[in-house]
DNA sequence: CTGAAAGCGCTTACAG
DNA sequence: CTGAAAGCGCTTACAG
């Protein structure tokens, strides 16, 4: 027999399937005697209820769909990771949605979540104007990326990581650090206070911007190709893996870490810290994100109407904390 | 109005439902009126078709179950993206199940998926005797795990990767090579190679297992209280976080890279040579097990009968190459 | 070429 | 305390 039903679990503890979805629902009273043949048929049976019926019927998924750049990534990874917990937690289930940098499939994806019904979208990419958030129906939020007025936003604290970051630089010596990042944006709060950091001790900011695009060896090239015609005694890196990559061509080129060069990233995920202790960075708290995302995700799906509360907590950003390494 | 449904569209253009789905799924031959007309409503209304219902009906659910230790994990993470990205461009979709080294919790996740009627499953954990995988109804494939005869197993080759890790150490003129693996068990094809391979040039193979439940920190202590306590020339990790552990180690207690010890990981992530490209180490195809592992599942989905034949092809498994860094 | 009706596997008022 | 019937939003034979 393929698939047991509801109707041949009906069938062979001889009551209706009414009764038996109200035993596996524990709705109403039921007698002991029916609980427990019930519970037998199931059990002879190993029946499973169809959860795509179920759906149909409650109107809701209990589907969460994610859309990141790409849990290849480990901030990314952990990230999905944290928030696939939390969600399952609570009896929800998670899509994963990898674009890629690519706000074409980005767009692709918002198309099929609202298309399975999904109950709500966790986004975290960076791509700009993709189409779809405007008029979805799900409810949506945001982990580090302003998408709509509507749309809460979890983050950690952008500013105060920018500071510590170019504040130790500064502290431990350096004198022309750079900070790397992808895009330099009016939005991007770590390069804002990196400025303002570098200004208020009147140091000249410089910020090499290499685009989110941009595969990864150009990538390298690119930033390789800066520090030898630029010299800079520091380097603030918007995340771990380029800070890493700067510490390599650093060995590889006779740079002395951290006599003369000082580097500092930001993420601090456990695989980075793992893999790297050494490396002085601004430590995100990923898990905080994540669980946060997530509970604000589930307050909106299921208390629709006290958002404006549910917004605001979301709105305030979460600590960082400087992890001193020996790079610095 | 809410979520417009197949009933709107068919009233707005005036035809009957059955019409609106075959516009939809261009069945049977329809007059360019009709589908114009059918478009048109659709449009206005922003209609999407209720995937949930879909799947009510087609009896398949166009799901896949991915069951991982977890993304935080580089080599996981990576492993995830890719599939993830095989099985979009083939119109799946998939839940992503971190299961966090436990075997309960990935009991769990079995029982959940099915629930959800995914058609097929991939796993790729640890686990030992996990409830349910011989019980379950939809086609499973697992990568780099032995679960059952009939569950195709993808892979690389693990024997030659032990080889040349250890091949490679020796010729580096290590003497005294360790390996540090989770779990050193009969089916470990890399220990096995490494003991081979140490044995057949004269030399004692010493294995160090620390036990995949083991909480980091512990992990981490118990690795360099046995490097400290016993001499070793090289060590050989079965992943390249704990190789790049090792190496801090190194840093910290001032072992000379690699003139005293020499240092080789395994697995080969993106993030993990992107962030450390110095680190000697065997590089697994992970882009081709998940796009293997993918089209192995997909397979036994949509055509449930070549299964032999497609479970032979899964069984070869992929080639695996040495990356030569500077640590060894 | 198009439509009315049955059915996918459940849950939920509504009777009794 | 239990059951018959309607319905969730679609698709698919079956008529016409």
């Amino acid at each position: 027999m393929s698939r047991p039903k509801l109707q041949d679990v009906a069938a062979r503890a001889g009551v209706s399937v009414t009764t038996v979805s109200r035993v596996l629902n524990d709705r109403g009273y039921l007698s002991a005697d029916i609980r427990r043949r019930v519970a037998e048929a199931v059990a002879e049976l190993g029946y499973r209820p169809n959860e795509i019926a179920r759906s149909l019927i409650g109107q809701k998924s209990r589907l969460v769909g994610l859309i990141v750049p790409t849990v290849a990534d480990p901030f990314f990874g952990e990230l999905a990771s944290r928030i696939e917990g939390e969600l399952a937690s609570k009896g929800y289930k998670m899509l994963l949605c990898d674009c890629l940098e690519n706000a074409e499939r980005e767009a692709e994806y918002l198309e099929m979540l609202q298309a399975n019904r999904v109950d709500g979208i966790i986004t975290s990419t960076h791509n700009r104007n993709v189409e779809g958030y405007d008029r979805a129906d799900a409810p949506i939020v945001a982990v580090d990326r302003r998408l709509g007025s509507d749309i809460p936003i979890i983050r950690s604290d952008n500013r105060t990581g920018g500071r510590l970051a170019t504040g130790h630089l500064i502290a431990r010596g350096s004198r022309s650090a750079v900070f790397i990042t992808a895009t330099d944006h009016p939005g991007n709060d770590r390069a804002a206070a990196y400025r303002e950091t570098m200004r208020d001790h009147g140091l000249d900011p410089r910020v090499l911007a290499y685009g989110y695009s941009t595969p990864m060896r150009q990538r390298r090239a690119l930033i390789e190709t800066w520090l030898m015609d630029n010299d800079a005694d520091g380097v603030f890196a918007s995340d771990d893996l380029t800070a890493l990559m700067v510490l390599e061509w650093a060995r590889k080129t006779g740079r002395r870490v951290p006599d003369t060069l000082r580097i500092v990233g930001y993420d601090g995920s456990r695989a980075a810290l793992l893999a790297m202790p050494g490396l002085t960075t601004v430590r995100q708290p990923i898990d905080a994100l994540g669980a946060r995302a997530a509970q604000a995700l589930i307050r909106r799906i299921e208390t629709p109407d006290d958002d404006r509360e549910s917004r605001l907590a979301a709105e305030a950003p979460l600590p960082v904390e400087l992890h001193q390494g020996w790079t610095s």
